[in-house]
DNA sequence: CTGAAAGCGCTTACAG
DNA sequence: CTGAAAGCGCTTACAG
């Protein structure tokens, strides 16, 4: 695996390494005949530059870091996708990094995309704490968080507004009837604390007071039909279930119907994301659209304004759910 | 974004470049009180060691290149997942691209990725002619192609035998009293054309012989939606669908259910890639498991061995399809 | 228009 | 145990 290099397409040029690269470069001052017989040569060796060395001598890598939890939730893919149609036209390419919900893996992600010197960093955190966008802040790589928010910091991000989104989903379940809702909730991000806090201080105010077993964390490793079973193993009843994504919904209705529980008439089941396909479940899903692609769109955006004005760009969106109504609640 | 180097490092512990070099890599000939010093140095500058440098020394960047059509296909979400497990454990970073079954999106993706000097490739081809697979083996980056083959070249793959699946399905199909089967097919890419070898040859021994107009394959930058609209349009009357994946199947079951057209009693879909979502929608999906997670994993192991033993490992894996019989058929 | 030289941030023989 | 030097593959002032 090695590659030919400058010093070889020189040679077989019969030109110095300085000219070689200029006429490979298109720089105006090289004589035609000569940029012709570089342009020959490395064609002739199949000549491809490193970006290796480029990198080291201009300082960047034409490379964007991205780190979510994993991109086997369409949510994720959906963002990633949007991302990456933004940055092909800029001729970047992405790092691609999965914390799986593991503030360690996070954190380590980070610390590999920073040694490879990727030129920006996009980051769906994990950590409630900040840990991992303090690391970021310290090392003044631009950066822009996506899907959601640190805690206590003023960070650049592109979100959909995570309280509100617990308000409607719990706003909407009591207007359908319900008085006993689960919430199975993801773990440790602070999009899910909002959307947890969002959630019971709606049903507080409407007058219902569930206590702490009425929210469920699915945490690392585990699987949201254990929790979701385990739930109904113990009696609690629930009339409906709110989760966190679709994705998590989507499993906690093949547990149900596993269970010959249906949905919506003995539970009903909501999620957060718009996935396409849910329309095409069976009940269609319920759900509350967070301006999916519009988020990794944003999100690329702002990085390449951050990466390219380097006067300190700074730029927040919070985009606004809308609640979705389908078959399943 | 100036992140302190190694002199910084050397200079604040009062040592040489090559003494802090050897104490941050932990060689064994360096006073402990001159490591701790270098490493608390390090530290407290926040020092981030370049793999840029270190990569243009060794020649390797610990990175791997993945191309795949698309990653919000969750076919290929999984094998990216796949590959993603076994990678990480090795400290592998993958750069991720996307040819969105562009031959030439696709050539430049790996045309990128060589120049990033990633240390491995995982293909999923587009193009028929092995234009980017030639580009590879010229330059002799070890690379696996993954979920498709490439035509008439020997090289390592992870496939899941595409005459197999369109043979099955078409058995399928006509054990159901179909005789009206369309196949709406991907374009381009040689699997495609072995699918729709096996599907066309198995009905014909089954003595249906439908037109060139029954296979329709959907382009660069057109929708299931559309292409199968423009059949029902025309009047062409299936009582069947089969689709080059489930991604497509479920297009085409929206587009269905558009038209108020029911399934299967109208006109049965079925797909392949057994996508966990297939199970909850309505109707459940027919369709063809291809051992999905097993191509990314044995594609990521493939390469890892041929990038660790440069003796010329070669290993190719072809998987066995199963039909997954379901309520759209 | 072209070439020799210095340098991007590292690592590793080679002396001491 | 430590440091000066060369080199990984490039690019760009600086001379000519």
């Amino acid at each position: 695996m090695t590659h030919s290099k400058l010093r070889d397409v020189a040679e077989r040029s019969g030109v110095s390494i300085s000219t070689a690269s200029r006429a490979l470069n298109n720089r105006a001052d090289v004589s035609p005949a000569t940029r012709a017989r570089v342009l020959r040569a490395a064609e002739e060796l199949g000549y491809v530059p490193s970006s290796l060395a480029k990198g080291l001598w201009s300082g960047s890598t034409k490379t964007v870091g991205v780190v979510v939890t994993t991109i086997s939730n369409p949510f994720y893919a959906n963002v990633v996708t949007g991302i990456e149609s933004v940055l092909d036209r800029e001729a970047y390419n992405i790092v691609l990094n999965s914390s799986h919900e593991d503030p360690m893996r996070e954190l380590r992600a980070v610390r590999l995309l920073l040694e490879q010197r990727v030129d920006g960093i996009i980051l769906a955190p994990v950590a409630s704490e900040p840990t991992a966008v303090e690391y970021l802040e310290k090392n003044k790589v631009p950066y822009v968080l996506v899907g959601r928010r640190a805690r206590n910091v003023e960070v650049d991000h592109v979100v959909c507004d995570d309280y509100s989104i617990g308000a409607l989903a719990a706003e909407h379940l009591i207007k359908r009837g319900h008085k006993r809702i689960l919430f199975i909730n993801s773990s440790q991000n602070y999009s899910a604390q909002l959307r947890q806090e969002g959630f019971c201080q709606t049903l507080l105010e409407a007058g219902i007071d569930q206590g702490p077993e009425w929210v469920r964390p699915v945490r690392i490793g585990q699987r949201v039909e254990e929790v979701l079973g385990a739930v109904l193993d113990e009696g609690l009843n629930p009339t409906a279930i709110f989760c966190f994504c679709d994705q998590m919904a989507i499993d906690a209705m093949r547990e149900l119907k596993r269970r010959g529980v249906r949905i919506p008439d003995d539970i009903a089941v909501m999620g957060v994301d718009n996935l396409s396909v849910g329309e095409m479940l069976d009940p269609p899903l319920t759900t509350i659209d967070v301006q999916n692609s519009q988020m990794g769109i944003g999100s690329a955006q702002i990085l390449l304004r951050k990466m390219q004005q380097h006067d300190g760009y700074s730029e927040q969106i919070n985009l606004v759910p809308r609640l979705v109504e389908r078959a399943s609640t």
